[in-house]
DNA sequence: CCGGCGGTGCGGCATCTTGTCGCAGCACGG
DNA sequence: CCGTGCTGCGACAAGATGCCGCACCGCCGG
C-alpha cells in the first residue's frame, strides 16, 4: 500500500487488480459523485449505484472488482448487500463505509466478507488504502462480546470527553435527561 | 523530527521514516513479545513497554518515532499515553489497539492525536499497515454523536446477530435478562 | 415412547431507574 | 443588576427491569 502514491492512469493497475472495475455505493446524492470522481482519477473504471437494488443490477452485469459501500441506504443495509456481493463474485474487495457510531455494524460486515471499513467522510486516498492493503482484523468470535451496561459507559465517557465535561450538552447529546445522566456519572463504572 | 543524525546503518526504510524505532506498549505478556517480534523483522529497531509509566520513560529517553499502544492497560488509558507521546514527541505515529466495543474509545484517541486504530487481535502486517498509511479520518466534530439509546439497539443487533438470533444466548452475553432483551426487542428502533 | 434440556413467548408484580418538576448557588457578560 | 446557562440535589410519578411462573416446541438419548 506504501506505493499508493503512484498509481498508474490508464488501464493496467500490475497487481493492484482490485482496483479494475470499482463500484461505488452510496445513496448520498452530495457524497458519491464526489467520491467516485476522487476515484477515478485513480484507478480503472468506476461505476455508481444509489442503492442496494441498482449495485446489485450493476454487478450483475459488470461484475466489479471492488466496491465502496455505504452502510445504511435508503433500500437496505450495505452490509447486506456487501455479503450478497462477494458471494456472487468470489474475490471481490468491498470495504463499507460507516457514520460514526455504527463502527460495531462495521465490523460485522468484515465478518460477513467485507474487506474493511472506513468512518465518513473519508479520502479517496483512504478508500484506496483500504482496498489495496490488508484486510481488516476479522475479530475472531472469541472477542467476548461486551456487556450492554458497558457499551453505554463507554459511549457516555466518550461524549463527556467531548464536550470537555459539560454534564448539560452530554446529555442533550445522548438524548437523556440532565439528571439521568448525572445519576449515570454519579455510579459506579461497569466490571466486566 | 530528529533526522539523518542518529540514524543506524544496516536497515533501509527510505519513506518509513516513521518505522524507525518503534514503541510496542500493552500489558500482555503474552501478545506483546509476539508483536513486537513480528515488527522487529519487518522494521527499524522495536522495543517494549508493559504499562504507560514503562512506556513514558522509554519514550523520554528513546524518542521513539511510532508507538503501537493498547487500548486498556492495568496502569492508565492507551488513548491518554498516546496523547501525552505526540505532544512530546511531534511527529510520532501511533496506532492505538483496541479490543472489541471500545472502538468508540480509539476513534477518540484518533481525534487526541492518534494515526490510527485496530483491532485486537491485528496481525504485524496490519500493524504496519496502519502506521504507514494514511491516517485515519479524524471524524470531524461536526459528526453529531450518536443518542445513548442508539448505540444501545445497534450494539443489541449487532450482538443478536452474532448469536444467529438466539435471545437467550444473546441476554446471557449483553448481560441482561432474557424478558428485558425481549422487551427492547419489542419495542421499535430509535430514530435518529 | 418418554423425559430432560434448552429455546420462545408472555403475564404479573416488586423494585430499580428515568423523566420531569422545582429550588438554590455560582460564574459570566450586557 | 439581571438574564443566561451551568451545577448539584430532593421529590414523586411514570416507566423499565429483574425475576418469578406457565405453556409450548424441537431435539436427543435412554
Amino acid at each position: 500500500m506504501t506505493d499508493s502514491s503512484e498509481l498508474h492512469a490508464g488501464s493496467d493497475f500490475p497487481r493492484m487488480l482490485p482496483l479494475r472495475r470499482v463500484l461505488v455505493v452510496d445513496d448520498d446524492e452530495r457524497f458519491r459523485p464526489r467520491l467516485a470522481r476522487a476515484l477515478a482519477r485513480r484507478c480503472g473504471e468506476v461505476r455508481q449505484a444509489g442503492g442496494v437494488q441498482e449495485a446489485l443490477a450493476v454487478a450483475a452485469e459488470w461484475q466489479p472488482t471492488a466496491a465502496v459501500v455505504d452502510l445504511r441506504m435508503g433500500d437496505g443495509s450495505g452490509a447486506d448487500l456487501v455479503a450478497r456481493l462477494v458471494a456472487d463474485l468470489p474475490g471481490l474487495r468491498a470495504v463499507i463505509l460507516t457514520g460514526y457510531g455504527s463502527i460495531a455494524t462495521a465490523l460485522d460486515a468484515v465478518r460477513r466478507g467485507a474487506w474493511h471499513y472506513l468512518s465518513k467522510p473519508a479520502t479517496a486516498d483512504a478508500v484506496l488504502a483500504a482496498l489495496t492493503g490488508p484486510r481488516a482484523a476479522p475479530l475472531g468470535d472469541e472477542t467476548p462480546a461486551p456487556s450492554l451496561e458497558r457499551v453505554e459507559w463507554e459511549h457516555i465517557q466518550r461524549v463527556m470527553t467531548d464536550t470537555g465535561g459539560n454534564v448539560s450538552e452530554a446529555a442533550r447529546r445522548l438524548g437523556l435527561h440532565r439528571r439521568s445522566l448525572q445519576r449515570k456519572l454519579a455510579r459506579n463504572p461497569p466490571a466486566g
